[in-house]
DNA sequence: ACGCTATGTCAACCGCGGTTGACTTAGCTT
DNA sequence: AAGCTAAGTCAACCGCGGTTGACATAGCGT
């Protein structure tokens, strides 16, 4: 944190920081309120000016495909654990959606995409390079192509229906659901 | 100018009709485009004027709502066999989305409304009656509740990877997507 | 120290789209 | 036929928000 210490404190104007800090923001923004979300929100919350925006992405759509490529960059090589996968997913499924989680925060971004007619186009190809590859790699096997797809659908559905269910779930319900949610992944995930 | 008949056929001022277009085409729109959709578009595939959207529903929210109960009122008692269930729907969804399917439209409906922020909180008590509800009652038997749950999300995600894939399968990609597809389905119906 | 340029600020601009109210007219009543 | 009311039309209003360009200034090179 404090690593500025012969340099006066960090620099006030200091474009590829600005840079940054607009595209951590507006992946946020994304992520949580969806398109819709104005630049303005996004500029203010980097503490930066809506003009910025304009110089250092050219424009709102720019951004979004930044912020979007950006979101999935980490996403390349998947590193899930087979063995334990399923349950851990049904698990953060069963709970509340924590907008802080970076994996969460990635697949709301892709579902608000998705959802959007603003956006949908420009996913398609996307979608295909930084998901359904990386969980075809992982997967492996015969079949991998229809097998991802079908993982790939799963997995959002969950996600859009805790989306819609918005609180925890708990007691047997809760049980029912985590296991019954284990038993889909695991069955998707295993060759045939 | 030659229309001079003694019944002017349909009358072309009836309160009624004009609110049922309306509302047929806001289905429609809110449906295909989502809530970002305009009021005109609206107004003008029922070939009504935009103002009487604020006349006879009192505003777009308002609107909103009408068209999403609406469209779900239909939906309150299932009727789908289950032994034919699962295939019927893994058929489905290897193929493309078609907008004029009521069923698609539906939950596309659905989908548009849980990932928009604007409209996701009037959403929450509809899709317990409108969707789990009905849902728990086809399933029936011992803990319907999550049970419905994971159906109704997972049959949400599928929706949503046909929309974003745009295209149908083919080939043996088709065959296998819809036999893991009908077999995540089957698993879920079945009571243990 | 002086200026130059990249960085950041500010205030408009402009179209879009929901809303509003005044206006027109069809269709019924008397 | 006259008039009244509901149904429909029209044009303007207004805020929102993306965009734009003019302006201010920090920080570096000379």
């Amino acid at each position: 944190m404090t690593e500025t210490l012969v340099r006066p404190g960090p620099r006030r104007r200091d474009a590829e920081a600005t840079r940054a800090a607009i595209l951590k923001a507006a992946k946020k923004q994304f992520a949580r309120v969806g398109y819709d979300c104005t630049l303005r929100d996004i500029a203010g919350e980097a503490g930066a000016d809506v003009a910025l925006v304009k110089r250092y992405f050219g424009g709102k759509e720019a951004l979004f495909v930044e912020a979007l490529k950006d979101s999935f960059r980490a996403n390349e090589q998947l590193d899930w654990d087979p063995a334990s996968f399923a349950g851990e997913m049904a698990e953060m499924l069963a709970g509340t959606p924590h907008a802080d989680e970076a994996r969460t925060q990635r697949f709301q971004f892709l579902l608000r995409a998705a959802t959007s007619p603003a956006t949908a186009p420009m996913l398609n190809a996307l979608v295909q390079e930084r998901l359904l590859v990386p969980i075809r790699n992982w997967l492996g096997g015969e079949d991998a192509e229809a097998r991802a797809r079908v993982l790939a659908g799963v997995y959002i559905g969950f996600l859009v229906e805790r989306l819609i269910r918005g609180e925890a779930l708990e007691g047997r319900e809760r049980e029912v659901f985590v296991e019954r949610v284990t038993a889909v992944f695991n069955a998707l995930i295993a060759e045939a």
